[in-house]
DNA sequence: CACAAAAATATGTCTAGACATATGAAGTGT
DNA sequence: ACACTTCATATGTCTAGACATATTTTTGTG
């Protein structure tokens, strides 16, 4: 028979695309892994492939997946978020510039009261606490202050942020749920002028970016852009 | 018949979004209108009713159309971008204070080789050439220094930018296709800090847009907010 | 082995039909 | 006037089937 619907709550291809989701934030499918074809999430999920292919679609659009005919579905390797998370490296090397990095500082931490707040964590709770300068052909291009959640991201430990970089790890292994971007602008203080290479009093572009997953606050990130960077993206249509 | 599928160059459903985006555009249908239903639209387009509403649902998610059930789909009246182009006196009453404004210059004038550039439009044309300053309680809260392409934007010339707000009557009277975007932090000059109470070299966040339809440039804007001003947006997931 | 042709396969897209659901409009009673 | 009910209608969503298309894999050939 055609057109059969259950009065559902949430519509069955939101309720696969949720499942699918849940699959990849709990690892269950890996980054790079293949999943099943869409012929066979339908038998599994009773539904019809035209409904599977819709969910899928959607995910895909969220930057879950990366789709390809006859190659199959795969759980995405980058994420494409709308501004999307950049690894560093890839932007300087794009730029056609050398990439480096360097680790400033690195150390277990009480949280203060403005990272507690931002993180809905309670104040004082011991968290990751790095500082790291990206260059490009030897040229700071920016800085990061970061905090770190080691409860929300397995595998933090097994990782030496030392000398891998936190930003590219991060993006590579840890897929968020939701992300809250802030642009502001501020005048360099000392210690940025001394890591930027700018002047003191400069002004910077700064961006603050929190990440959620479903076990809490991955971390968040305040990044300084070297003095007269752009920051740019595409508007939709509209 | 099912399944039949001439294998035209472009999928059907972008050919009926594009068809009724140029509708939209060229104002055949405007803001606020009701336009025809999808069982109207698919005996229109030859096309099954799920291949239109695909396609509306895209103009939906664009921010083109506000659909919705019974009441039937209308060209939307605000613009739904990812990075939305706020309307400014909707963010500064949302803050909950009293929105004025006051335009600083207006006249027609040559644009200079970097708009000229940004623009895609010959030195020396002459465009119209606009500042203004956005109060929230009395408080300036952003400054605009813009220029309107006239060409590109029909009914211009009816309107007393002077008393209404540009900002406001091109979101609500010009649809665009493309957006650009880019932030980037300036110290604050002489005519920065005089006109937005800041001090002089203090860190001001700074937002350049230049929005196009099917006309042309449309408008170039540089907007700089009052100091500590955050400019934030929600990621999507991935 | 190199390379081209053929087969296989997963996603992309469309169609026709059906039921679900929200809600505007009209009618009804108080 | 006002609240309540009923009805009509446009969109929302799903199903099963079919063909289209891009790629990979396999097979055939010099």
């Amino acid at each position: 028979m055609t057109g059969k619907r259950s009065g559902s709550a949430v519509a069955k291809a939101q309720a696969i695309a949720a499942e699918v989701r849940r699959r990849i934030v709990e690892r269950q499918w890996r980054h790079g892994d293949r999943i099943p074809d869409e012929a066979d999430l339908a038998i599994e999920f009773d539904a019809a492939r035209a409904t599977v292919n819709k969910a899928l679609q959607m995910l895909a659009d969220e930057g879950f997946l990366d789709r390809r005919r006859r190659a199959g579905t795969r759980v995405a390797i980058h994420h494409k978020a709308v501004f999307a998370i950049p690894v560093v490296r890839e932007q300087v090397e794009q730029a056609g510039m050398a990439y480096s990095h360097r680790v400033v500082a690195y150390r277990q931490s009480p949280i203060p009261a403005e990272i507690a707040a931002r993180l809905a964590l309670p104040e004082g709770e011991v968290l990751v606490h790095m500082r790291a300068v990206h260059y490009g052909d030897g040229r700071p291009f920016q800085i990061e202050d970061r905090w770190l959640n080691p409860q929300a991201v397995p595998g933090l430990e097994k990782v030496d942020l030392g000398r891998f970089n936190a930003n590219e790890w991060l993006v590579l292994n840890t897929p968020y749920l939701h992300a809250d971007l802030a642009f502001s602008a501020e005048n360099a203080d000392r210690r940025d002028a001394r890591l930027l290479g700018a002047r003191h009093g400069e002004a910077l572009l700064v961006l603050h970016r929190t990440t959620w997953n479903d076990l809490g606050p991955i971390t968040t990130v305040r990044v300084a852009f070297h003095p007269g960077h752009f920051v740019s993206t595409e508007g939709r249509s509209g």
